[in-house]
DNA sequence: CCCATTCATCGACGGATGTCAATGTATAGG
DNA sequence: CCTATACATTGACATCCGTCGATGAATGGG
């Protein structure tokens, strides 16, 4: 039941690899939960369409319409992306605007990379 | 509840990345399926474990241990990994040796990249 | 043959998760 | 002030998911 964000964080663990070195429950653990909120097609879509969106963030109004969901469950999704380090949330006035963590999603590709050279 | 892989496969959509255009609802479930499949803490580590074990292959009973798991429960994630894509089954007489898709976690590392030239 | 080993599948259980309607909170405008 | 807008939070619900014990299927050794 911790669905709390673990103490460590996946750039602690500096060489860790997915193929490198056999993984430790806590490594697998914090990094496990990195992916789990990008395993969901909705909020896929929305780390997409904050990305592709003009000035590269976007408020809950924009989203709520293309994933064709409750304002409620979009304002979900973004808490969930927040929580994972993936994007941030900004408020100015009445608004939420939400943006891309530079460089999180390439931390958690590098991740996945095989090394080539054993 | 559905569960099944859909019929769209990732390699289908030449060009497809989270940062990149706004994805579709297809691509979309697609991706976070595979996702998904690497967002449970176990299944990192069994993917870490079968990669870093000699021969870059496991059978069941190589992993069940370290993982501290019931059989069942381990040849149900793998289960879940192969569907994925992720991992490869081989059975050769009583065993069941498990190895690494060469090259599917590089294609999944590369969806995530952030182009750097818009 | 009989039995041990390895693994997959089934059924069940509890907890997590995605979704929504209803409600609360804050900001902005008249 | 009063109201409208934008958003977060809450509570509820159905479904999904991870886990296990029990069982079944296949292989290999005495």
């Amino acid at each position: 039941m911790v669905t709390e964000l673990p103490v460590v964080d996946v750039t602690d663990a500096c060489c860790a690899s997915v193929v490198g070195e056999a993984m430790d429950a806590d490594t697998a653990a914090t990094l496990a939960s990195k992916f789990k909120a990008i395993g969901d097609p909705t909020r896929l879509r929305l780390l997409s369409l904050v990305a592709a969106h003009e000035g590269a963030e976007a408020c809950v109004c924009d989203l709520t319409e293309p994933v064709a969901l409750s304002q409620p469950t979009v304002s979900h999704h973004l808490k969930v992306l927040v929580e994972a380090g993936l994007l941030t949330r900004s408020k100015r006035g009445t608004w939420s605007y939400y943006a891309l963590v530079p460089g999180a999603l390439d931390d958690l590709a590098d991740l996945l990379r095989t090394p080539l050279t054993v």
